[in-house]
DNA sequence: TTATCGACATATGATTAAGATATGACCGTA
DNA sequence: TACGGTCATATCTTAATCATATGTCGATAA
């Protein structure tokens, strides 16, 4: 029993003639009349009563037509279903996520990309970047969304967004006159860090920073997780810090966004993923950055 | 795309190894491989990601594995669909009947028929025999039981039981007394008659035993549809009348039944079918009544 | 009755697809 | 560097499918 062998049968019942059918079906009515009768000898039973000016269905007839119609719409969509999980049109998208990146342009590309592939279910992950990459190598995200390019040879990566430091000071502060922060007035204050979380995350960034300008904070605390708490810390005048641009949306009028005073390279926001899958759902979506 | 093609990609996406699937499959691996390749051609995508150490499914081969194995699931029930139908395990059989035909042996039969093929949905017809004839020609009836071998050759038919006539009086009527009635007695007696409908139905068949009989009865009722009514006019004491033995278990106490003292023919009960058709249902039912 | 038409079945040769065997390329491991 | 495992490629053989031509049967009409 193949697929063309039920069409054929559909296509005699419907016609309710072989020669007629086989018109349909673009061929000669013999070979026709000969699968009909492999159909037929494969079943063990008759589907056609065969007569002068035409067939009938039989009883076994009439009950394998509309399992057989169903079969073969189904069949028809198969196609369909495999090449739009192909170009990423359905299926998932796990995205890890940096705490610290958890900002920015991402809530608006999220918004486009969840309207352009509504059957695409997009699962955010929080987690500190090595633990991302670990799951990202056992299958469980597609993309890490991280502040530092990527390290292994087995994954492919892609600049999303640069960003620049900003310093974050609490309303009033002495410094919030200046227009622009020299990295070295920062010694002096009590300086409130992010969460360290091994690899090359915020907390490294900003390290490198102070040190390549020669400059030892004052931790007054450290290890937060979310820019938010620490925004929140600048607010209530428990320090200073520095984050990311993309963070001055956060508390517009209880605390102070302002440049750094220094040449600095802008903080690469990087799309980590898998090389081997090279999946279109992660393409799009890193696409969509653009 | 065939079937195959479907059943060899949803082995290799089971083993994840085209050698092991070609093992599961009986076949050797080259074959498949090629297989799986053409499959991945008519569809665009690539179903699976090759590695040294295996295969991996891509996200559309993750897509398409559950409907494959759907599909092969139903694919796989329609041998058992076609020849359960074509055993008459499963369908419907439309009983067409002479009304007075709806007693007898029919309830016990229909009973025990329903229990062995519940899932044959029977449904009954009461009308005229000519009519019940022209349905069974269009196919509307599958069978119809009557009181008259089938007269023509596109029809089947097998008597199903006999019948000897047998007289209805009411109780205390002078005729009771007897052990079996002589057909010459009716004549002096008021007759009840059923429904005249044409062919060879009951009507016929009393008509022609009495005037075979030489008796000319004194009807005072006629045209009555069922049994159960003679029945009901024979104890309200409008009359007597003949009726089919296989009646008599119609109102045991008020009614009293004498078989006729003559050698009659006994009425066959015969059910008709199409030539044709044959349908394993129709065998079936007939076979209940053996 | 016989001729003819229409519809399905049978027969045979040509084309195409699917399978097996043998071999090659590539990666990881000892 | 050699070896084992896995998938890809090449070539041949076999089997299935299709088309053309022809046969059979029943219905219809002269």
């Amino acid at each position: 029993m193949t697929v063309r062998r039920l069409q054929y049968f559909v296509a005699v019942a419907d016609e309710l003639s072989f020669t007629a059918a086989a018109r349909v079906l673009h061929m000669a009515q013999p070979p026709l009349s000969m699968q009909i009768r492999e159909l037929e000898h494969e079943l063990g039973v008759d589907l056609f009563r065969r007569g002068p000016r035409g067939v009938a269905l039989t009883a076994a007839g009439q009950a394998l037509l509309p399992e057989a119609r169903q079969l073969l719409e189904r069949y028809d969509l198969l196609p369909l279903v495999a090449r739009r999980a192909g170009s990423g049109e359905v299926g998932r998208l796990a995205v890890g996520l940096v705490p610290s990146a958890a900002n920015g342009r991402l809530p608006g590309v999220l918004h486009r990309f969840r309207g352009k592939f509504p059957d695409v279910h997009v699962s955010l992950v929080e987690d500190r970047p090595a633990e991302l990459l670990r799951q990202l190598d056992a299958g469980h995200l597609d993309i890490v969304l991280q502040y530092s390019p990527p390290v292994r040879p087995a994954h492919g990566g892609r600049v999303l967004a640069e960003e620049a430091f900003v310093v974050a000071l609490p309303p009033g502060h002495r410094l919030a006159a200046r227009r622009s922060i020299p990295l070295q007035a920062l010694a002096e204050e009590p300086f409130i860090m992010p969460m360290r979380h091994g690899g090359e995350g915020l907390y490294e960034r900003i390290i490198k920073l102070l040190a390549d300008h020669q400059v030892v904070p004052d931790v007054v605390q450290s290890d937060i997780w979310l820019l938010q708490t620490i925004v929140g810390l600048v607010a209530a005048g428990v320090g200073l810090s520095i984050v990311p641009e993309s963070a001055s949306v956060i508390r517009g009028g209880e605390v102070i966004y302002r440049p750094i005073a220094a040449q600095l390279d802008p903080v690469p926001l990087v799309a980590v993923w898998r090389l081997a899958d090279e999946s279109p759902t992660v393409r799009r979506f890193v696409a969509e950055w653009a």
